[in-house]
DNA sequence: GTAGCGGCCCTAG
DNA sequence: CCTAGGGCCGCTA
């Protein structure tokens, strides 16, 4: 006789199932250290889908993503090294669900060195959306990825740290724990310099950029503003690419 | 398709 | 200093 159809379409689930059906419906979750204390991540079978800290982990996956969660063995590999790294390069990202708008925002910050901060304005320009500078606030405001995605290295323009996700005490320890000379930028911000330029190289920088860091006192000059440090003669930072341009 | 909302901001006065 | 307006801008209903 021949075989039920249902029953042959169950056994081929059946098969497929214990080989990664849980992890393709599911989410894994792990508790990690951070400067900021015990965080929380969820990953997918893609990569890094959620990272939250303080309690209401579950809850907030569960609203935001609609998944059943499941505690990990061990953490992704590559998870680790990159939350002590400052580097997240070497982890996957699970961002499907969202908008390519925020895809991009969330792109362009993840290019921003540990250490390093670079202003609103900078990510909304480096997307090609020069006017969009609130909706890159709004769009970190959702970042799904803080620590992985560094949002805590975006600070307002005017030297402000600014907010974050996880609350402006957590942004400011954040970049602390990684060297960002903050007492720096505040005391040229006080001084109403947002651009360091070398008159013997003539190039001009963000004050963290790693180069801006090693340009000899003597030769060192501020601007207010890109446009004065380029009436000077100065070219953007390639690095840095302050004025964001892209090509420099 | 589009009106309304709220947004981790910016800059001019 | 401060504050308001941005022919804002993306997202949601």
């Amino acid at each position: 006789m021949t075989p039920d159809p249902l029953l042959t379409g169950l056994a081929a689930l059946a098969v497929d199932a214990p080989d990664g059906l849980l992890d393709r419906i599911a989410a894994r979750w792990v508790s990690v250290p951070s400067p900021i204390g015990e965080l929380h991540v969820a990953c997918t079978d893609q990569g890094v889908a959620y990272v939250h800290a303080g309690a209401g982990f579950a809850e907030a996956f569960r609203e935001r993503f609609g998944r059943p969660l499941v505690p990990a063995a061990r953490p992704l590999a590559g998870l680790l090294p990159a939350l002590r790294t400052g580097r997240s390069s070497g982890v996957p990202l699970d961002l499907r669900g969202l908008s390519p708008f925020q895809r991009d925002v969330l792109e362009a910050v993840r290019t921003i060195p540990r250490g390093e901060v670079r202003p609103y304005a900078w990510v909304a320009a480096r997307i090609g959306r020069p006017g969009a500078v609130r909706a890159v606030g709004a769009a970190l405001g959702r970042n799904p990825v803080p620590l992985l995605v560094p949002c805590h290295r975006v600070t307002r323009s005017d030297g402000v740290v600014g907010d974050h996700v996880f609350g402006p005490a957590a942004k400011e320890r954040l970049l602390l724990a990684e060297g960002a000379d903050l007492a720096r930028v505040r005391e040229l911000a006080a001084a109403r310099v947002f651009y360091l330029g070398s008159d013997t190289t003539g190039v001009v920088c963000f004050p963290t950029c790693h180069n801006a860091r090693r340009i000899t006192p003597r030769h060192r000059h501020g601007f207010r503003t890109l446009a004065q440090a380029r009436a000077a003669g100065y070219r953007p930072c390639r690095t840095c690419r302050p004025g964001q341009s892209l090509t420099g």
